[in-house]
Parts: structure tokens; C-alpha cells; sequence
DNA sequence: CTGTTAGCGCGTTCAA
DNA sequence: TTGAACGCGCTAACAG
């Protein structure tokens, strides 16, 4: 931190003008003459010139900085997102913040005081199971620090979201299930709080409706969305000796806990399983040859989301106010399981 | 961004004192009467003071950053180091600039400028596969700025590094396996050029010596621990119509394609795998019941090479100019397979 | 213990 | 087109 210390002044004293000129010649000002203004460069580089970015950002009051709230990041369908965001961030000139709640309010509490503590420019978010109000965001709006919502939004008008159409997702599980010739459907869901676990559900509901299958309840199992409420799930799916032909789980990780417990214990899996949300790539077909999953696009809702950011940053013209993009979620059929 | 205009002069104004009186009480100065801070604190709180940290930071020369340099984060094991680093880096108040070389030379070029550029304070890093000399890293060292180097250190005398024992790991591993009776045991291993990957196959050989078992060196399948290198080896393992009746991976996500390939074609598993490095803990026990892995603490490997960090930061009084962490990983064995 | 003064490095007035 | 001067908000040196 304390090499190149060329500053401005430096160029400006070696080329015996004023730094003023050198800033805007740097800045490619159109107020400085091209024949000075490569002069400055030529020597800027020379002198292997760096932009002091913490000064600069001072002065002209922004942070180049977005913050990302996520539960947790060790989850690949986060990580996935995290990486298109980097990416997307990264050519656009921005640093991104990454922040961890770990699914609790209290923590996301606390995160959104340290970004704002950080003046970034922007927010992206993804709440937490616990988050039930909203009253932490509320001074990011105050501020006019953009914020967008990414797969767990919040069920509030005026909000900018990048998503996937959760019902449409569980619709289709649901339909790819029963043309595969299931009739009892177990369904894993996750807290009814979050709009895109109550989504998916109802779109299990709508195909059972559709098809003229009648819903049952107690072919609901929420949970939430840990490996071992997975193992939970299961066993009382074994213990209630319920009849089923079939899964539907919202969520991957407490899916592969149900898969895992079953397994341990010998029972055979039925036939046929699905996934919505499912992000974790390289298990997919190890795991279970039968297994549809629709794959939730981390990286590329990261980048869309990063980009409506930034533009809602920039104050881009012509620009909604809020909007909702519904990103496609792709049924994947598993090469063993095709008819 | 342009909310919060309240500033120490404000606070001072009001209190009719000197807005540096005011700056050592919000930085609890010993310099600064019991009386005098306390009415300053209450009324900074009472306006909604909050530091602005970029200024702070631009006064004082610091980022209060730290760069972290990962090959790529949706490996399960960097976003678990990723999570360790975050936590500690947020309790210390800095931040976390995060930044994936995608194993690209080029890439982990550029990032060093951009981290260099931003002033990060301190820099962790794993570098890419194709990391052959470290040119780009000397700016730091002659900055001043620490680098952590952790998992895949480069082999250069001074350096400051947070590893697992490599050598003892595979060692265990194959002790492990020929214990449980297996004989011809094959290596996936990884890019000779990485220390840790060198070091997992002289474990091997080692382990191999000591009880007797002559080392062939076709039953060492190199690979660039992409999942489609894991299917080649596999491959190319039943082409050669190789015997064999163990597996032992350098690498998760190679051992795991293999997996799904020998699976997807009927062939079944050799009884014994062990994959030493494995940190993608949710798929572990699914995939198959009968292996054995040598977990990498990414969450605890993280936090170590943080605290490392920030202590060189800091210039931490007696601390060592270098030195190589060395932690326990840990071999687990699946229930399943407990004899 | 407190005030005065002087910047950190940059960008942006206002004049010239 | 360029220069002079100022200030972003904070901290540090030096007095007193």
C-alpha cells in the first residue's frame, strides 16, 4: 500500500503543467488539446502512473462497490450466481461485496448496516428463510441505492427481480412426473414464507388439479431446506408408511438428504424423482439415474441481475422503475431415464 | 450514496468543538476527556453519524481490503474457503474483494493488476494450474502488501502458506486402502506442476513401497481435474482393460466423473475409492457407499490463512517473516463401509 | 486534554 | 484549452 506513490502532481511537475490538465487528460476529458493530452499519457505510463481508485471515489462520492446478500455461499447454486455477478461486475469496473446471512435475519440485519457503512452503489439480494419484513432494505430506497431482488424476492410491488417462473417449474415437474406414469406425488417444500417456495407448490397443485388428481396434504413435507431436514423428511415419509410413487422436491440440498437416508437404509428410491431449483451440477447424475431436474441458472441470473443493476446505478434513460425479469429454467431429463 | 450527509463537522459545529476532538472521540482516542467523548458519541448517534469510510480509508492509506485469488469459486472447496475468509475478514471490519482465475494464467495476470490497482492490504491466494512463475506476485512483496498462499502454494522458499499435509494424505489414503485388501490400485492424479498434486502422488508411491507393492507408473492417470477429464480417464482405464481394485483421487471433481461414466455403463465401482482433497461433503455419501475420503477443511483453511493474513497486516509484533501452516485433514470413512 | 493547521489524491468549479 | 484554487471527509502533527 504504499508503492506507487506517481500521483498527478507528479506527471503534472515533471511535464511542468498543471495537474487539473493531467486529471482530465486521464479522465479523456474533451477539455484538454489531443497534442497534450498524449503527452500526459505517454508519460503517465512512463512513470507507471496508477489512478489512486480510493481517492477518486472519494471525490466524486460513489464506492465502485456493489454488495451481494446471499444465505450462504457454499451452496452451488449461489456460487454459481456469485460467478456470473464477479464476472459481470468485474468488466463494468465494479467490486462486489459478498455477504452471508446464513438464513438469519439478525445477520442480514447487520449486513445491510455494513454495505450501507460501505456506501455501495448498489444491492443485490436474495433474503433469508427468517426475513419476514423489509424495513432493513427500506434505506438503501431512501438513498437511491438501487436494489434487485434474485430468486428469493420479496413479495412487494416496486421491487426490481431477476427469477425464474417458480410456478411454471413445479407445474412442469409435476406434468413430466405424471406422464411418467406417477399418481402419488410427494412433494418436498420449503418455508411457506418465501414466495418461490409457495410458487412451486402451487404449481404442484395446479398439474395434480389439472390431471384430475386429487391433493392431499400429508404429501406435503416442508422443511428447511438443510441436508438433515431432508434425512427428517424421509423418515417420516418411512414412518407413516405413506404410498408414493414419486418426488417433487423445491430444493436440492434437503433432496439429496432424503436420497441419502433412503439409500443408507436400503429402501429403493422411487422410480421417479424430480428437482426444481436443483443447481448442483456434478451429482446430479451420479446420485440417481432417474432423476429430472430443473436446473435453476445461477451464473447467468447473476449476470442479468448485475446488469439491471448497474444500469439502475448509472441511471441508465428509459429505465422502469421496477420490473420483473422471468428468467427460463430448463427441464433436464437424465440420458438413463429417456424413453 | 447521497444520503448521510452528516460529517464530523457537522457533530463539531454543534457542539461548538473542533471537529478533530470529534474524530478522536468516534476513533475512542485515549486523548480525549471521558466527558467531552461521551457527548459526542451521543450526539453522532443521535444524528445518524456514520463514518465515511472511504475517506477514513484515503486519509489513513489503507483499503481495509483483502484480495483473495481462487481458481474457481463454484468448487466446493474454494467457496468453503471463500466462507471462512469472509467471516473472518467481516469480524476484522475488512472486506473481501474475491476474484477467479478460471485456471487461466492471462486471468490471474490481470487480477493482480486490478488487486494492486484497488490497494487491496493484503492478498490470499491458490494459484491457477497454469502458474508456472510467480513474476506477477513480486509487486506485492515489494509494496509491502502480505500474500497468504493456501491449498496450491508454488514452491518458492519465503513464502507464507496454509496447506494440509499432502504427502501424509495420499499416503493415508493408500495405507488405508491396501488395508482394506486392495492390490492394484490406480491414481488420478493432477497437473504435476502444482506442489500439492506432486505431493499426493509421492504419498502414493510411498505408501505403495512400504507395503511391498510395486509402483506402475500406467496406473497414474494425470488430469486437469475438469469433471470431462475424470469420464477421459475412465475411459480410457477400460480401453486399456487395466486391472484394478481400488481408486485413488487427487481430486474430487475428476473422481467424480469418472463415477457417473463407469456407473452410466453398467461397470461397477471398484469395491475401494478414496479421494483425498474431497470437500464437496453433500455428495459424499450418495454417490457410493463404499468411500472413503480425505476431507480438505476449506471453512477452517479459510479462517487460518485470514488470521495469517491480517497479522502480517497488521505487523503483528514476532511474527515470523514466512512460514507453512501445515493443518490435519481428516480421513473419513463412510458407516457403509466400516468393517 | 483540545484546537490549529495541513494534507491524503483526486475532480471540479471559476477565470483567464 | 489551460491554470488556480478549493474541497470530498477524515486523520495526524504540532502546539498550547
Amino acid at each position: 500500500m504504499d508503492a506507487n506513490k506517481i500521483t498527478i502532481h507528479d506527471i503534472a511537475r515533471d511535464l511542468e503543467i498543471d495537474s487539473s490538465t493531467v486529471s482530465r487528460a486521464l479522465n479523456n476529458s474533451p477539455r484538454v488539446a489531443k497534442k497534450t493530452k498524449d503527452k500526459i499519457l505517454k508519460r503517465a505510463d512512463e512513470l507507471g502512473y496508477q489512478r489512486n481508485i480510493l481517492a477518486s471515489n472519494l471525490r466524486r462520492n460513489v464506492s465502485n462497490t456493489i454488495g451481494v446478500i446471499i444465505p450462504r455461499i457454499s451452496r452451488h447454486f449461489f456460487s454459481s450466481v456469485i460467478q456470473g455477478v464477479e464476472e459481470t461486475a468485474y468488466l463494468a469496473g465494479y467490486n462486489v461485496i459478498i455477504c452471508q446471512t446464513l438464513e438469519q435475519f439478525e445477520r442480514e440485519k447487520n449486513i445491510t448496516e455494513t454495505l450501507f457503512a460501505n456506501r455501495v452503489d448498489g444491492v443485490l439480494i436474495s433474503i433469508s428463510m427468517e426475513t419476514l419484513d423489509y424495513k432493513h432494505l427500506e434505506k438503501f430506497k431512501k438513498a437511491g441505492i438501487p436494489v434487485v431482488f434474485f430468486d428469493r424476492h420479496c413479495n412487494i410491488p416496486e421491487n426490481n427481480n431477476v427469477l425464474i417462473d417458480d410456478f411454471k417449474a413445479g407445474f412442469d415437474a409435476i406434468q413430466h412426473l405424471i406422464d411418467k406414469g406417477c399418481k402419488k406425488i410427494v412433494h418436498f417444500s420449503g418455508p411457506q414464507e418465501l414466495e418461490i417456495y409457495k410458487n412451486r407448490l402451487e404449481g404442484y397443485k395446479k398439474a395434480l388439479h389439472n390431471n384430475n388428481i386429487p391433493f392431499h396434504s400429508q404429501y406435503v413435507l416442508n422443511s428447511k431446506l438443510m441436508e438433515n431436514d431432508g434425512v427428517e423428511n424421509a423418515k417420516k415419509l418411512i414412518d407413516t408408511q405413506l404410498e408414493f410413487d414419486g418426488i417433487f422436491s423445491a430444493n436440492d440440498t434437503a433432496a439429496i438428504g432424503a436420497m441419502k437416508y433412503l439409500t443408507s437404509i436400503g429402501i429403493k428410491i422411487p422410480q421417479e424423482i424430480a428437482i426444481v431449483g436443483f443447481s448442483n451440477e456434478p451429482i446430479s447424475t451420479v446420485i440417481n439415474p432417474s432423476l429430472t431436474t430443473i436446473n435453476q441458472p445461477g451464473f447467468e441470473m447473476g449476470k442479468i441481475a448485475t446488469d439491471l443493476l448497474l444500469k439502475h446505478i448509472k441511471k441508465e434513460k428509459g429505465l422502469p422503475q421496477s420490473q420483473t425479469i422471468i428468467m427460463d429454467s430448463n427441464l433436464i431429463e437424465r440420458e438413463s431415464t429417456k424413453k
